[in-house]
DNA sequence: AGCACA
């Protein structure tokens, strides 16, 4: 059945991952769920936690339901650092949800641990924000076109399965390989780029593997070459 | 295996 696939827990829009590499340092966990995830939909929150308890678990809030639901069949096993990928709705309601619906209430804490973890978060938040303040200056001016991306993939077409190889449309038709190598090859695990000299405007761009293709994809997608010419990324059929 | 957010 259906409802095995998803643990028996409503859908929701926040879902629970586990079975990850445990490690797999906090930040870039962080960052590559992001990356990976956010071709499903808008993503409000990435939670993950170091703690015993917690290792191993990441929670990722989308805004939208259907954008959870997409992501819990398609992504189901996928190997994410040399591990499948298990995942489930979240049991309960993200705080970052409930703060935005008004029903979130503080929970009590043991304050001592308080202050000394607000610190670290601090450092932890300044560390992430030059991360994306980075992320950002490679495909700066990309909002229009990923919110048109966005829209797509949230409303209907299913997307497509993840793969090493990803298919590059939308080219204006004097772009060069060399011109894409070197877009593509400043994200990890890049192997090469094949065009084909009777098909002007489209491309394959090869990776190690899917995580790696999928990370290049999200910081590349909408990526201008020509005003005119926004990139259309999507995973090559297998 | 393990469902949190400070």
């Amino acid at each position: 059945m259906v409802a095995m696939l998803s643990g028996d827990i409503p859908p929701n829009q926040t879902i629970y991952i586990n079975n990850l590499n445990e490690k797999v340092k906090k930040e870039e966990l962080k960052r590559s769920l992001y990356a990976l995830f956010s071709q499903y939909g808008r993503i409000l929150d990435v939670v993950t936690l170091k703690t015993p308890k917690l290792r191993g678990q990441a929670w990722v809030v989308f805004a939208e339901v259907p954008a959870a639901s997409n992501a819990v069949r398609q992504m189901q096993r996928f190997p994410f650092y040399d591990k499948p990928m298990r995942i489930q709705y979240a049991k309960t309601k993200s705080d970052c949800v409930a703060k935005a619906d008004g029903t979130y209430v503080p929970r009590e804490k043991k304050k001592k641990q308080e202050e000394k973890a607000a610190e670290k978060k601090r450092r932890f938040e300044e560390a992430q924000q030059s991360a994306s303040a980075a992320n950002t200056q490679t495909n700066g001016g990309l909002s229009a076109s990923q919110a048109s991306r966005q829209g797509k993939t949230s409303s209907q077409e299913p997307t497509a399965a993840p793969n090493n190889i990803l298919f590059i449309q939308n080219l204006p038709h004097e772009t060069t390989s060399m011109m894409l190598q070197i877009l593509f090859q400043q994200y990890p695990g890049f192997s090469e780029v094949r065009m084909i000299e009777a098909k002007p405007g489209i491309a394959f761009v090869e990776f190690a593997d899917d995580v790696q293709a999928s990370i290049a994809m999200q910081a590349l997608q909408g990526f201008k070459i020509t005003p005119q010419n926004p990139m259309v990324i999507t995973y090559a059929k297998k």
